[in-house]
DNA sequence: CCCTGAGGAGACGCGTGCGTCTCTTACGTT
DNA sequence: AACGTAAGAGACGCACGCGTCTCCTCAGGG
C-alpha cells in the first residue's frame, strides 16, 4: 500500500541538477572507473548511470550504447601522453618515459590497452583509437628522445627504429603479465640499464 | 498430444555416446574452442555443452563452474612447450623460439596469455596458472638458450638475464597490440637482428 | 510567473547465461 | 538378459544487463 515514493525523500541533500558539459564529464568519469575496476565487461550502462548519479534515459539520448560510450569517453581521457623529457640524458629520459607509462598500467587509459591486448573480437574503430592515440603518441615520445640521442651522440645511429623503440614499452607491458601488479622503480631502471641503454650506445 | 520427441528423431544417425576421458577429451576441445573464437567471456557453459555434444549436467557433474572448467582445460592444453631449440646458431635458435611463441597467440593457450594482461579481476588461481604453466616454461627456454650460447661464447656472459630473455617474447606479445594480428617471419627476424642479437653479442 | 525541455530515477519487457533438475536412453557389467 | 550408472538433451527459475519508456522535477526563457 504505502507509496513507493520513487525519490529517495531520505537524504539531507538538495540535488544539484547538471546540465550538458558538466554533465557529460561526470558520466565519462564514471566510464573510466567502472572500466578501471571492472574491465570492459565490467561496465554497465546501469552501472554507469548509478556512479554518474543519473538517469540511463540520459545515456542514450547521446550515446547509442555500450561501446559508442567507452569509446567516446576513452577518446575523451587517452589524450595528452605529455612531452618527451629532455634532461640531456637519454638515460634518464627514458626512464622517466617509462615511468610514465607504468604509472598509467593503473588508469583507465592502461585498461584501455590491456583490453586491447586481450580481445578477440573487438570492435576495430575502439582498436584503431587505442592504437592511435594511446599507443603510438607514446612509442613516438621514445622515438623522439631516441633521435635526439642521436643527434647528441649518444646513441648508435640506427638505434631510432621503430623495433627499438618498442621495447620499453613492450617490457613494461610484459611486466603485467608475468609478475605481480605494480612495476617499481627500480624495475624500470634495470630495463633501461640492462636492455635499452646496452642496445643503443655506441660500441 | 504429439510426443515431444526429447530426441531429434530427424537425423540419419545412430549416435555415439562417449564415456570418461573421450568425453572429457571432447569438452576440453570444446572449452578451448569457444575460448579461441570468443574469448574468455565468450565461454558459456551452454556453449560448451552444445559444440561438445553434450548436456550441461555433465559439465556440472565434473567441474564446479565455468572458472573450474575452462582453468582445467588450459591446465590440459597449456602443456608442453617443446624442447629448446640446438642448432648450434643462437640467432636461429631464437627466431625458432619466437616463431613458435607468435604462432600460439592464435591458440587457446595465446587467448589465455591475452586474457592475463586484459584481466583486471581475474580468479587469482587462473592467473598464477598461465604464469607457471604457459610465460614461464617459454622464457625459461629462452633462457636455456642464450646460456648456451654464452657457454659458446657467442654471446656475452650476464647476458642471460631474465630481463633479457623476457624482451624477445614481451616484442612479440605487444606486437599484438601494436599492430593488426598476426606477426610474420620477417618482423620476428627483425626482432632478433635488430634487437636480440645486439643486446647479446660480445662487443 | 508559467512553460518547455532536459535531468534524475527507475520500472518494464526482452534476451541470455547460470546452475539445478528431470527424463529418456545407451552402454558396460554381472 | 537384466540392471545400474552416466550420457544426451533441454526445461526451469533466477539474476542481470540492455534499451525503452514513463514520471516527476528542476531550471531558465519568454
Amino acid at each position: 500500500m504505502s507509496a513507493s515514493t520513487g525519490r529517495t525523500a531520505a537524504g539531507t541533500g538538495r540535488q544539484i541538477r547538471r546540465y550538458g558539459a558538466e554533465l557529460q564529464a561526470a558520466i565519462f568519469e564514471a566510464v573510466v572507473g567502472q572500466l578501471y575496476e571492472h574491465g570492459y565487461q565490467g561496465v554497465t550502462m546501469e552501472g554507469v548511470a548509478a556512479a554518474a548519479q543519473t538517469g540511463k534515459a540520459v545515456l542514450y539520448r547521446r550515446w547509442a550504447g555500450k561501446d559508442d560510450l567507452v569509446l567516446d569517453a576513452l577518446r575523451h581521457f587517452a589524450g595528452d601522453p605529455g612531452k618527451a623529457p629532455d634532461t640531456g640524458s637519454v638515460r634518464d629520459d627514458l626512464v622517466d618515459l617509462l615511468q610514465r607509462m607504468a604509472a598509467s598500467t593503473t588508469t583507465p587509459t592502461g585498461s584501455a590497452v590491456r583490453m586491447l591486448l586481450a580481445g578477440t573480437r573487438q570492435d576495430p574503430e575502439f582498436v584503431r583509437m587505442v592504437r592511435e592515440k594511446v599507443l603510438r603518441p607514446r612509442t613516438e615520445l621514445i622515438a623522439e628522445v631516441l633521435d635526439r640521442a642521436v643527434a647528441r651522440g649518444q646513441a648508435r645511429p640506427g638505434t631510432s627504429s621503430p623495433l627499438v623503440a618498442r621495447t620499453g614499452p613492450a617490457l613494461v607491458l610484459h611486466h603485467l603479465a608475468s609478475e605481480d601488479a605494480v612495476i617499481s622503480r627500480e624495475e624500470i631502471e634495470r630495463i633501461v640499464d640492462e636492455v635499452l641503454m646496452p642496445l643503443i650506445s655506441p660500441r
